[in-house]
DNA sequence: CGGAGTTTGTGACCACGAGAACAAACTCGC
DNA sequence: GCGAGTTTGTTCTCGTGGTCACAAACTCCG
């Protein structure tokens, strides 16, 4: 989605690792970050990328390889510092200082979002909770007031917000992005069940649950019919166990 | 560099229809399902690729090649009838008959879950909620009573429960699959920031909002800094817009 | 009834990603 | 100081998935 391929011609090398870093090593980045917080709180000041690996859930040279396209931050023999590259996956992403967010739509899902702790602890910054609604002006969420739709251009100017959750109905998610793109919003977290249009230069990702309960329901129903088969004919392409 | 002409050799043939759906395939099935839903719901009786896959957000090639694993559904010259396109893959989802679903972890998240509708219009239908802490026993939540973690066994048993939800904090989640699986849990949807391990034949997904969150806040960061580079020397293959 | 127009289904091709394997680089013990 | 042992960074190979393009199959109209 929305490749970016700059293609930078000048060789300035040396200390530009940082074009061209695969989507699928960006996923997994945020995992690495996360299992280093976690041996850092239990004071490990080094680990080995089979470590590492296990802690993300990962193999190993997947690990590795990721790892290098940030750069060379580890130490051959040895292994990682974990603090350093902590701070070096942290500035990849590009949370070492937070990100203002704002959420629009404070129903049942955005007031639990709201008042999430992840969001803060991790790079970002809830600023603004913002709903259409009449009667949810002025309460409080999550030690923030509620404030009125109209108020999203305001509030993305005077606090600079790039970042935008909607958590709003599926209905109404098309408009709420039309809204935030005009504010000058370029990336939007999507929890309605709906397909969004938005111009290039912004991205988009969508959290949708339903989806992935069906794909587990796809299996599910595979192994149900695989069970079956099983007991049928009991010959199946050697899967062993 | 790098051309690899993968040269399979054998010219396989034989589809075998319900066999061997790419991944990337079924993530994308309920995508389309939902839009040909919402052309129901609007009286259209047929379409063609193009028009679903501008409503599913997709390419149409991509779209017609996913709809060709399941079958050959459509009609050249014509499209596909809605209805039943809707119930192929419905049917090859497995939800044309409704899924037991469990959530385990009633607290912010967990309530908005349980409130969710569009839960039960997908097929799926939360039977039952569990929570470990004293003061959650014995409330109502969506209609619901939470229930003791310790029946989750019971319950599982006696619903033929194989999908469980978790959305508990991130230090308990591994102890609660642990506990889905003992109980005969197959399928797992986690929204607990964690890394779970499971044996094999059992499916995990997960929900991490963070991750989400900072996947956004990488391209967030490459786009300012690439703003800054097309200041810097101007020279920037025209991205018009 | 036949040709023009339309749309599906699929084969070919290419880019991306996963994983195995290995050389380079480092530490430690002697 | 040097060899043995360890662990990273990278190369190579292969499978998966996305896109293009086109033949096959259907409808419609004259
Ligand atoms: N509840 C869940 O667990 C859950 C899970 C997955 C997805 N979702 C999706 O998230 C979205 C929100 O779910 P919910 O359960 O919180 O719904 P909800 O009805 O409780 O809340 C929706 C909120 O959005 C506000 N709103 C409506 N239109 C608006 C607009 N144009 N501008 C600003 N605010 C507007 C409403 O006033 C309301 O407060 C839905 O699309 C739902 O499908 C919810
Ligand atoms: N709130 C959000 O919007 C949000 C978003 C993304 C992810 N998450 C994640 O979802 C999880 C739940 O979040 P939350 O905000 O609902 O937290 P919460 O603290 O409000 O609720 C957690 C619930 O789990 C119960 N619980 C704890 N240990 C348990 C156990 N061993 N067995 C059964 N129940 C147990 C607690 O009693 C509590 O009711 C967390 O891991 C959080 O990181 C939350």
């Amino acid at each position: 989605m929305t490749a970016r391929s700059t293609n930078t011609g000048e060789g300035s090398g040396a200390q530009d690792p940082h074009r061209d870093i695969p989507e699928a090593t960006v996923a997994r980045l945020p995992v690495y970050l996360r299992a280093l917080t976690s041996l850092a709180e239990r004071n490990i000041a080094s680990c080995s990328s089979e470590e590492l690996a296990t802690a993300a859930g990962v193999n190993s040279a997947k690990l590795r390889k990721d790892l290098s396209y940030l750069g060379s931050y580890g130490t051959r023999g040895v292994g990682y510092d974990v603090d350093y590259l902590s701070y070096q996956i942290a500035r990849e992403i590009g949370v070492t200082h937070d990100w203002p967010v704002i959420i629009v739509g404070i129903g049942n899902l955005g007031q639990a979002l709201a008042n999430f702790s992840g969001f803060s602890s991790r790079g970002f910054r809830t600023v603004a909770l913002l709903d259409a609604a009449e009667q949810m002006q002025g309460r409080t969420v999550a030690g923030l007031e509620v404030r009125p739709f109209a108020d999203l251009a305001e509030i993305v100017a005077a606090e600079q917000v790039s970042i935008g959750v909607i958590s709003v109905p599926a209905t109404a998610a098309q408009d709420v992005a039309d809204a935030m793109v005009e504010a000058g919003i370029s990336s939007i977290l999507n929890f309605a069940p709906a397909v969004l249009n938005v111009p290039p230069g912004v991205d988009v990702r969508k959290v949708d649950l339903s989806i992935e309960l069906q794909i587990l329901a796809y299996h599910e129903s595979r192994k149900a019919a695989e069970a079956d088969e099983t007991v049928d004919n009991g010959s199946e392409e050697g899967i062993t166990a």
